[in-house]
DNA sequence: ATTATCTATAGATCTATAGATAATGC
DNA sequence: ATTATCTATAGATCTATAGATAATGC
């Protein structure tokens, strides 16, 4: 497991030594994640997480160095899943004969059966980010890498592209699908056409979306 | 002023009686916002509030019944600049002879006229609700009437409509509305392309997807 | 004479530690 | 013999009140 900033020197989670240990922690994460959707940051104290996990105060503190500490991992194993995906779409072998309508379906679907997985998590994490303002710039560096990569993708197919600043016309549709995939999964927003409809329709309507703001050219 | 539930009753913000107290309490709300934006809601804590806001402990809770009185208000005020946006785009007078086109055009410029004047207030109440799970329904109350309203008069002029299903098509391009609007208002995202444009780029882009998505027949 | 403000602090709540006990796996 | 867990609580932090003082406007 390939350790960075987030998980050790300041912020650290000690590493489990026993199955036990690793369970404890899951648990921990899981409790602090539930518990930070349902009443907000503040409602997610150590001795409720603690409680909510079937754990206690002393075991919370021999995993976590602090409070903090805990919400960075909440974030933290947030921010993983993000860059899972992502690594799955920057891999060039994927996409070598793919067209750009190609690539924008297939990086759809891709998006789309991340959300599947994602559930509460990514909300929780928005929340630490939220009320610890020093995340934000690793968020953001995530999203820029990951956004500059598509970018790169899609202007290699630059000939499909008939909007007459396509370099313009590509960022925005990245910003866009970036847009609609969050209102996705804005459970705040249910009942809204784009959270509702099923994955067929709304990958159909997403991709017409995008052909559209780029001007595809139809020459397949 | 028309009092409702959010700031009587349980939650309620003293009406002040001299113009001093006017102030003070607007010092309050203003500086609860910035600390709610640049440190989370648990930085926000009613001794740091009342610092940053030239005024001390004792005052805020003359002013506010208690912590809670306080986030109240800040995400009243803000729902208040919503509900007055919603007025002016409910006005059925005011679109009388507009296409569907021109009823889109209108609102975009309506919604981007508000976003103007928005600033910290939006994302502060934001923070609020997240942290505050039980203002949610109002919030998504504001919200559905608006996108109701909104949906009866796109389907007033349905004829002009070539989507296969009008109704579906209708409520995906609202949804989309919110989340691209949403988009360029996100200080977390700064630098992309939706949030960088200027506003008359960014009209012409949201039109260009809206009617695409509608599939709006050219016969103006 | 009513409204607004301040300082000082009681009381509540939460974080984090100490120290003792139980479980794991070599 | 090392790792994980627990209970009890010290210490820190924050909310909200009490009570005294200052400003406003009729």
């Amino acid at each position: 497991m390939s350790e960075n900033r987030w998980i050790s020197d300041l912020h650290w989670r000690r590493d489990s030594q026993q199955s036990r240990g690793e369970r404890t922690q899951n648990a921990l994460l899981d409790a602090a994640e539930n518990l930070i959707v349902e009443k907000g940051l503040d409602g997610a104290t150590v001795a409720e997480i603690a409680r909510r996990a079937g754990s206690s105060i002393g075991s919370f503190y021999h995993h976590f160095k602090d409070r903090k500490a805990l919400f960075y991992a909440v974030f933290h194993r947030m921010t993983r899943s993000i860059e899972d995906l992502n690594q799955q779409v920057a891999d060039d072998e994927r996409w070598k004969d793919a067209s750009l309508r190609d690539l924008l379906e297939g990086f759809i679907e891709l998006r789309l059966h991340q959300l599947r997985a994602g559930g509460a998590s990514k909300l929780a994490a928005a929340l630490v980010m939220a009320n610890h303002p020093e995340l934000k710039s690793h968020m953001a560096d995530i999203k820029r890498t990951a956004n500059l990569k598509l970018l790169t993708m899609i202007l290699d197919r630059k000939a499909e592209i008939g909007h007459p600043d396509p370099e313009f016309a590509a960022r925005f549709v990245i910003d866009q699908l970036s847009a609609i995939f969050y209102a996705r999964s804005d459970p705040y927003q249910r009942q809204s056409a784009i959270a509702e409809c099923d994955d067929g329709v709304f990958k159909a309507e997403v991709l017409k979306l995008a052909t559209s703001l780029l001007g595809l050219r139809r020459d397949r």
